[in-house]
DNA sequence: CAAAGAACTGAACACTCGTTCAAACCGGAA
DNA sequence: TTCCGGTTTGAACGAGTGTTCAGTTCTTTG
């Protein structure tokens, strides 16, 4: 044997993998799922189409990996902003505000990666990071109702419905489009998000206040994407 | 000219133009929107792929129509039960409940219509059947509004929310699946009823009463698909 | 019944991807 | 420098599917 990875090589397959990846992310971020596409992403990641498949097996392989990633993310962000807030109702409102946040923000992303059709191979993926996310908020839900807080209810269903709910509002079709503005963004994200608390019942006045905690320590997305 | 259309004819080409919106909708409803692909729609209608384009010039403008047709029964719906309701609160709720029951009873079909993605030549007429069925539920919310029986809100954003929610928890993949049974379908239907009525601002009480009022009196599917 | 034109058929075409693989390339060892 | 095997390339392949069209069948009219 006459050849071994010598470590700047496995660090250049490491990087390699992570562009990949990174490209494929880039491309649902603009295009959603539909548009991760061989061919696109490695261009994107200054590759070979065949080159892609010396890191994933298959297309169905590489989104499920993104999307691993992607929710991932998104589960530790719900779990530091609901863990940092000092009772069970504020880090519910904590939970569905830095939600809500992150689909205005990454817009496409989140609709690809909760929603947006796949393969039937990544079905099954995308279905543990839905309930990774919805488990997130049903733990709130949950500790909001033990306290006393809430109605007892269907918290499965429920969170399920507040994801629905924030989904749709923030990045469905039918989502007010022109979030350039700061200030409009941040209106949209805490009628969303007062919305969702007073459907698991939530009382009105309540509510608002537990938004205003939630929303405004709420940082903008800047990091999200390093690797 | 040495030919006519004679009565009979017509009836048949109309006949047949039916058959295949309705190949296309029961092969909807099973399989999802993807699924409905000229093929197998037009081996459903008893007919040769060939044909389908001399009733539709393309499977964009099949899809178009379907959605059309589907929508339409769904506003009719939605209106013949809020119209029904003693006030702007039963109305509402009502609306909602009418909306939950289709969503449950037509699963893949909802789905379908609402939210899987299709070709961007769809898209448009798509939208236009969203905007008509959360402007019946926008309608109702504004009354409420106005009778005082609600908070003031961003009411588009309030219609839409509700969609996602009902869309989500009951259609959704992490829908709860085993609704053959009726009586847990109906308390589905209810809980579902119930969350989106807490999040525009009935009070948990009123909701109650409302809801009961509201999903008792509804039918099953049945109709909705004659032609 | 014959002629003419409309409707229907279904195989062939066109196009879009995901995937493969033989050839070119490159980095490490002697 | 030379050899070797891992890595990369990108053109070619194949499966899936919307669309077309020449040939066939059906319907109407005289």
């Amino acid at each position: 044997m006459v050849y071994r990875r010598t470590q700047q090589v496995m660090k250049r397959l490491a990087a390699r993998r992570s562009a990949i990846l990174a490209a494929a992310r880039d491309t649902a971020s603009s295009g959603g799922m539909a548009a991760v596409q061989i061919a696109p992403v490695a261009v994107r990641a200054n590759v070979a189409a065949g080159t892609v498949y010396r890191y994933f097996p298959s297309k169905a392989d590489l989104i499920s990996e993104l999307i691993r990633e992607v929710s991932r993310d998104e589960v530790a962000a719900i779990r530091g902003a609901a863990d940092a807030a000092p009772g069970p109702s504020s880090a519910l409102a904590a939970a569905v505000a830095t939600v809500a946040v992150h689909m205005v923000s990454h817009g496409k992303l989140a609709w690809g990666i909760l929603a947006e059709p796949v393969d039937v191979d990544v079905a099954a993926t995308r279905l543990t990071s839905r309930r990774e996310i919805t488990g997130e908020i049903e733990t709130r839900i949950v500790a909001a109702v033990r306290a006393g807080h809430l109605p007892a209810q269907d918290t499965s269903l429920a969170a399920t419905a507040l994801l629905g709910a924030l989904h749709e509002s923030l990045v469905g079709p039918l989502a007010p489009d022109h979030l350039d503005d700061p200030a409009k963004l941040r209106d949209v994200v805490q009628a969303a998000t007062l919305l969702a608390l007073r459907a698991v019942g939530v009382t009105d006045a309540r509510a608002r206040g537990l938004v205003v905690q939630a929303a405004l320590p709420v940082r903008m997305p800047a990091g999200q994407h390093a690797g």
